[in-house]
DNA sequence: GAGTGATCATAC
DNA sequence: GTATGATCACTC
């Protein structure tokens, strides 16, 4: 793991010297396997970038430069700079919702700073001849913040009125609610249609491709 | 082909 | 189960 950068400006520099670079060389350079494909390493991209950029978090619920208080995120992007995926932000919580409001609500604090790195994810590209993108280092606009605070509301109502699993992935422009679960056999408390409580999957936040697509382009100046 | 719902690994 | 890290893969 490298040292953790002590101010922005440092992390800023130690994220633009990775841009260019392949997954191969980076992980080459961590002394790190390159598996074979990502169908069993998911989340293998984004340990790599984090041990490049010594994030310190690691598998604590804070963000990944916590003394910067920046998360980072990689999103995998197509021979057009396009996002491919959407991005996971953090679980939804589904009870004890009394007096939670946008301004206090966990993904607002996640989404406050992000260090976003492109990764060019196309699945004909072998993983170890992927190329790092340049990074960004995001806040949300007043626009942006009142599209996903309204996205938020409107699926935070469902949620407290018992319409849980009503809520589908088109519900919201910006912002959608999908399972976040090892498989659709899992459990997490919610409340029911007249308040009682029920048993359901256990849902996260994503941000759709078209909103990062936005960050992307609005602020790459390339 | 895009988008939604499902899934994978790992630590605690 | 929940938290971290996301992409897979099936349906439309």
């Amino acid at each position: 793991m490298q040292p953790t950068p002590k101010t922005e400006q440092e992390l800023l520099m130690r994220a633009n010297a990775l841009a260019g670079m392949t997954l191969g060389e980076l992980a080459q350079i961590a002394n790190i396997a390159v598996p074979p494909d990502l169908r069993r390493d998911k989340g293998w991209v984004g340990q790599l970038l984090e041990w490049h950029l010594g994030a310190s978090a690691g598998s604590k619920p804070v963000p990944d430069f916590t003394e910067l208080g920046i998360e980072l995120k990689t999103i995998p992007v197509g021979y057009h700079g396009k996002p491919l995926e959407t991005t996971f932000v953090c679980v939804a919580p589904l009870i004890g919702l009394h007096g939670l409001c946008w301004e206090n609500s966990h993904i607002r604090h996640k989404l406050a700073r992000v260090l976003w790195v492109p990764v060019e994810g196309e699945r004909d590209i072998p993983l170890a001849d992927r190329h790092v993108g340049s990074p960004l280092l995001w806040s949300p606009s007043p626009e942006e913040e009142q599209q996903l605070r309204q996205d938020w509301e409107e699926l935070m109502d469902m949620i407290v009125l018992g319409q849980v699993e009503q809520i589908t992935a088109r519900h919201g422009e910006v912002l959608q609610l999908r399972p976040k679960a090892a498989n659709s056999k899992a459990q997490t408390e919610a409340y029911g249609a007249n308040g009682q409580p029920i048993k359901t999957l256990p849902r996260g936040f994503y941000l759709k491709t078209q909103f990062t697509a936005g960050l992307l382009e609005k602020y790459f100046i390339l």
